[in-house]
DNA sequence: CTAGGAAGGTAAAACGTTTTATACAATGCC
DNA sequence: GGCATTGTATAAAACGTTTTACCTTCCTAG
């Protein structure tokens, strides 16, 4: 298809009665125009309907006004089935919203390492990834392209990296634990999964310091994300074999309500006899019975911020990063004990 | 920012010791090249990671490899907020997991008519724009500007439009009308929402046509898709003022699970005197108590389908269009009578 | 009256490709 | 030996911008 039966600078040009170079000046507000001819050309071109065209504009090593979206933790899924991953579909939505109130363009591109790279991917202003993982071979392209791009959490053993956002994961763990501690509970077991990714590792950190400083047990499990709700009736299993904890965190959703599930089946009581929360919000926690406590995001707050690192990245200026948002506990059934 | 520290035609064209030309023919399979220089550059452009830069190419007046993708249905939600509408959020899923195997990328594009309209907007491909309104403007933006598209479902008032794919919306609003006889429905009513899509107007063809088939008097509300949930409430009152009927069809999720809790909170039992149905599984149909019975959609033949044609109608041949994809009936808590 | 700016504008190069037209051998034919 | 044909390769134009460098005028200060 002829990409171009548009109106080109050319045309603009000719019906101003000026060069291609005044308009691209008028337009751009660079050169040095009289006012009058600046407005001219500009009314003629907006009378046009004259829109530069960005690859055009693109080539003259500027920028295309788009930015790349990689879900990193989705990748490790193995397909790319956000289903049920309810953070990243909620991450994808708010991103293009703040994408757009920015004027960028987002662009969904599943894994940059992988085989058939779509040809646009290279051409991006910048990145977004997300849960990147430690030694992640996306960050290492892009590095090596010298392309800028932002993290959606910490990148693992880059403690040097700045330029990130993300939940306050550290006090996330507190809001959680303190929660759960206020209604009584004196062991508490940690869930998390396998990725080696910001998430689970700050999470497992502020628990551990957390624990030590009220001088309690640890007791950490670690589950593979992919597991999913059967790996979670599975580990109750284990848990229950271990003695009995008064509350249950798991880092994500599916593992709290396979956890949960678990629990129940063995006729332990949720919340009277063990308290389960979930580390991020999901149909999972949402739909369980007795509906699970939950911690939620912010994926407006959060991916406002990395677009605007990353643009002033792109733009070249120092941005002020990183940034960090706040979760929310919102609190259901799976830790509203019964008075008494 | 440089965006083209990347390696260059020019430069494997040097270092193979050939002209750019060659190159480029060598690489695209076009000229007439002995196989030997063809062979021999292949192996110095690997080498080299060379990778033809999509914006020089597009240029050329060749295509992008990309698609943007319009969700029209969320713009009509004021907010671009895919939240709770999740359809939709596993129609980007699953578009961009299909556009990924065709090589493409997708692009997400909010409005196309609406103010700041990002850059590489009308350098793409082509589009899919997902439930056109009537007369929708971005359909005639796109014409305009002749740029090939097809949509998520028929546009409305445009019969003659073939470029399109959906599950058989008849066919579902059948699915489900026989299940809900099936289980002794003499009344059903019809709750659509308020857009002038196919989604709407196709379900409620149907239903009156199953109705007028069984002598069965139609009964048909409608409530504005960002009533949401509330509206479905309050509706729920209109519903038992007009005779309570022995199930209600709601297209939309959330409306269904208004309705369901207007019903119960004025101590209609659910299914037992009243069963309820959704026209479109979302988090509020499987939340609900009882759980809502829901079609369940096909995203993945769906997209799959429009991005065949959408790419055949980019290269220039004729696609095999419309296609028709089948949803599935997901029977829950609220259309399980007990027996008796 | 002239040197030196400033003000207002433009021609042309550059970006990295693809494509069209052309050049140069070597071969085959009469 | 001249002439068309074939096989291989390249130069240059084109795509639509932005940017750099330059060119006029016109004014002002000395």
């Amino acid at each position: 298809m002829a990409r171009t039966q548009g109106i080109t600078i050319k045309d603009v040009a000719r019906r101003a009665g000026v060069s291609i170079t005044a308009v691209s000046h008028a337009l751009n507000g660079k050169g040095t125009l009289s006012a009058a001819t600046r407005e001219h050309i500009r009314e003629v071109a907006d009378e046009m309907g004259y829109a530069a065209d960005a690859l055009a504009r693109g080539m003259r090593s500027s920028t295309m006004g788009a930015v790349g979206l990689v879900l990193r933790s989705l990748d490790a899924l193995g397909d790319y089935k956000p289903e049920g991953v309810d953070v990243f579909e909620k991450f994808v939505g708010a991103a293009a919203s703040q994408a757009l109130a920015r004027g960028l363009s987002l662009m969904l591109v599943p894994d940059l390492t992988r085989a058939p790279v779509p040809p646009l991917t290279f051409s991006m202003d910048g990145y977004i990834i997300t849960n990147p993982h430690r030694d992640d071979p996306v960050v290492a392209l892009l590095d090596k392209r010298g392309i800028p791009y932002v993290t959606y959490g910490r990148a693992p053993g880059r403690p040097d990296f700045p330029y990130w956002a993300s939940e306050d994961d550290a006090a996330s763990a507190r809001l959680v634990l303190d929660h759960l501690a206020a209604r009584g509970a004196r062991s508490i077991a940690l869930v998390r999964g396998t990725d080696a990714n910001a998430w689970n590792d700050e999470h497992e950190e502020a628990y551990a310091a957390w624990c030590a400083a009220r001088n309690m047990p640890a007791r950490l499990y670690e589950l593979a994300e992919r597991a999913g709700v059967g790996g979670g009736v599975d580990l109750a299993r284990r848990i229950t074999a271990d003695g009995l904890p008064d509350a249950v965190f798991c880092l994500t959703g599916r593992h709290a309500a396979g956890v949960q599930e678990g629990l129940i089946a063995q006729g332990i009581a949720v919340p009277d006899q063990v308290m389960v929360v979930a580390g991020s919000d999901s149909e999972h926690s949402r739909g369980a019975r007795p509906t699970i406590s939950a911690l939620e995001l912010d994926p407006v707050g959060s991916s406002g911020a990395l677009l605007d690192i990353l643009q002033a990245l792109i733009a070249g200026t120092e941005p002020a990063a990183p940034r960090i948002t706040q979760a929310h506990l919102r609190e259901r059934e799976s830790t509203r004990r019964r008075p008494g």
